[in-house]
DNA sequence: ATTTTGGTTCTGTAATTACAGAATTAAAGA
DNA sequence: TCTTTAATTCTGTAATTACAGAACCAAAAT
């Protein structure tokens, strides 16, 4: 395909982005050919050859991207090769989740608050301050999920 | 101060959940310290011996933690001393930035659809629409900090 | 039957991480 | 002034990460 020098610029790009979220580069630098690549699938040699990596890493990588539903493939009649793309009507609950991840410190602080006692009744009451914070947090973002859904579905 | 097990137990779990978002093991343990200690604040000596580790590693870990602003430290007369703590009126602010993190994704995913041109409708049309759901949610969630406050400050 | 294609698995390694330990410094006390 | 205390900085290293490369395997094509 010859991918533009502006197309292999942002792959790096949302190759860091999600190297940030804790991915090895080359995982992150997979989904950027997806999202970049015209027909929006590669095949294991495209992946190989375009972003100029080893077949053992690339399998590695379809594997965990796989498993961990960022990945998915659908063949072609009469061709042997997986065509792997991103699902992408899982990205909104990908989202929503990553979200749900953040505030799950509540329930780790809810814990140090019991541990805690009425030790420092200072430092307890901004601890209860910041947990009603996530709470609301904690249970507005579905509301707020629902409500795209909502003025989606009109 | 002899923690107790309990105590421990919550400094080693939130260690981890520290080192989710990738910062060292040793950062997140120290946050757990403080956030377990009965004054809810530390010397650098005290963490030295309750976390069991050496001198360099808490002065590294220290001066990070102090330069993203997780930790602050105050001193009191007639002490040498620094006292460690956790600037809890930052908490909520800094959730605020990291659930902001989460939707920077946008800023890429335009710069993907502008890229990618007209080359494939069916999958710039999931994209658009993802787009427009992360918008939204960027845009609603200072909305949603903004009522908290509100319904707090009456 | 054997060669090719598409992909996996195993082994090794350069680079990085996350510390420990020792030497060092800077300020306060004796 | 000399020592102690509090903390930093430098050096080394065990463990882990993120791959490459080669051997391998299974299905399909010849």
């Amino acid at each position: 395909m010859a991918l533009s020098e502006k197309k292999r610029a942002l792959i790096e790009k949302i190759g860091v982005h999600f190297e940030f979220k804790g991915m090895q580069p080359l995982f992150g630098r997979i989904i950027g050919l997806m999202l970049v690549h015209e027909r929006a699938e590669v095949t294991f040699e495209e992946i190989v050859d375009e972003l100029n990596v080893s077949k053992s890493a690339v399998s590695n990588a379809l594997t965990f991207l796989q498993a961990t539903g960022k990945v998915a493939y659908h063949t072609k009649p009469g061709d042997r090769k997986r065509y792997f793309h991103l699902p992408m009507k899982d990205f909104t609950s990908d989202m929503e989740k990553e979200l749900m991840e953040i505030v799950k410190f509540e329930e780790v602080l809810e814990e140090v608050l019991v541990e805690r006692g009425e030790t420092n009744a200072d430092f307890n009451c901004s601890l209860k301050e910041f947990l009603n914070f996530i709470k609301f947090i904690k249970m507005e973002i579905p509301v707020l999920i629902e409500k795209y859904k909502r003025q989606k579905g009109l």
